[in-house]
DNA sequence: GTCTATATGGGGATAGAC
DNA sequence: GTCTATCCCCATATAGAC
């Protein structure tokens, strides 16, 4: 019982997810400069001009995804944190699932830190609280961590900006001929992590 | 007693200084593929095929800067190392001096990093030595610390990996609002790496 | 929603005079 | 070594038919 409506609105949220696939392929390839419409229309199976009816411009395309790509990322570190019992758990939990998404997810991951800068100030704006609730999360376990002693932490802030400057800077090497299982570097990360706070 | 010949050499080697530190701040800003070769000659004074003279083309330009932000890099790593006494201080002395050449060399360091995927496999690959010397140098400080019992590193490889990642990963944010000072970041991190290696 | 055709502007690199 | 002028190709985005 598909209606022609139905039918429509099925095929097209199939080419919008086909260009979204195709553009993180193209992006973290070529770069977002240096990748065209053409291409990306392409890869989607579609011609250069069908691109503008799901997205508004090559802009609205890479900020879709590093808004997905921030998203899913902090999800996956809130979920760990709110599972975790004490600081110490909590920073073990939040290494691993920060590290581990960020291996899994390595090509939107590098999209959403390198290409972030190419984003309009009005569209990285539009990201900024993500970035800042990143931080916070993990700046709160050390603080907690500090002032029960469960962790030991001279500097919380410069600490906690150190672990995350760590998983971050997965997508700019991973995967390597030496690392390429995302449970592995995280367990090893969060092994690296609870040393840098201490234990 | 200037002969015309040298005024002529040096008024050339201005030109080609010009050029590159136009194309640092260029590339740092926009990056590579969307800075053009126009911008770079205005920058630096000159007319849009002035630049040809002295690079052969805008990729040249590229890797003349990277291949120069690797060498200095690695310089300020192993003159620091050398001059170190055991593991312990080699460790400390390392870090403290990658980390400072990226805070205080950031844009170049930038540069260095993130357009390096933009390099041709030709240029690419004279540069991968240096990146091995690296990795190399401080493989050997945590291999002999874990030796001889200074430092206590369960998995070399990977903590030698995490610790340049750290200091790498500057270049993504350095300077923030908190963080400005290139000797105190510097030190800072050596603690944290030494917390890394056992310490 | 998708297509073909195209408007519109720009960009790397070269030619040739000085 | 530097300039002006230009070749030649390509990219984003839109127009209008189906």
């Amino acid at each position: 019982m598909t209606t022609p409506a139905k039918s429509l609105s099925r095929r097209s949220a199939n080419s919008r997810q086909q260009l979204l696939k195709a553009s993180i392929e193209s992006f973290v390839t070529t770069g977002y400069h240096a990748t065209t419409t053409r291409e990306i229309a392409q890869k989607a199976g579609l011609s250069p001009a069908a691109m503008y009816v799901h997205f508004s411009s090559k802009q609205d395309l890479l900020f879709e995804l590093i808004e997905h790509g921030h998203h899913e990322a902090y999800r996956a570190l809130a979920d760990a944190i709110q599972q975790a019992d004490g600081p110490r758990e909590a920073l073990r939990a939040a290494v691993y699932a920060f590290t581990e998404w960020h291996a899994t997810n390595h090509r939107l991951g590098r999209i959403a830190q390198y290409e972030f800068q190419y984003l309009t100030p009005e569209n990285r704006a539009r990201i900024a609280h993500i970035r800042k609730a990143i931080d916070a999360s993990l700046r709160t376990i050390l603080q907690d961590g500090a002032r029960t002693g469960a962790l030991s932490v001279p500097n919380v802030r410069l600490t906690a900006l150190a672990i995350l400057s760590l998983c971050i800077d997965l997508v700019r090497w991973f995967p390597s001929r030496m690392h390429s299982d995302p449970q592995e570097i995280a367990s090893n990360y969060a092994d690296i992590a609870s040393r840098m706070a201490g234990i």
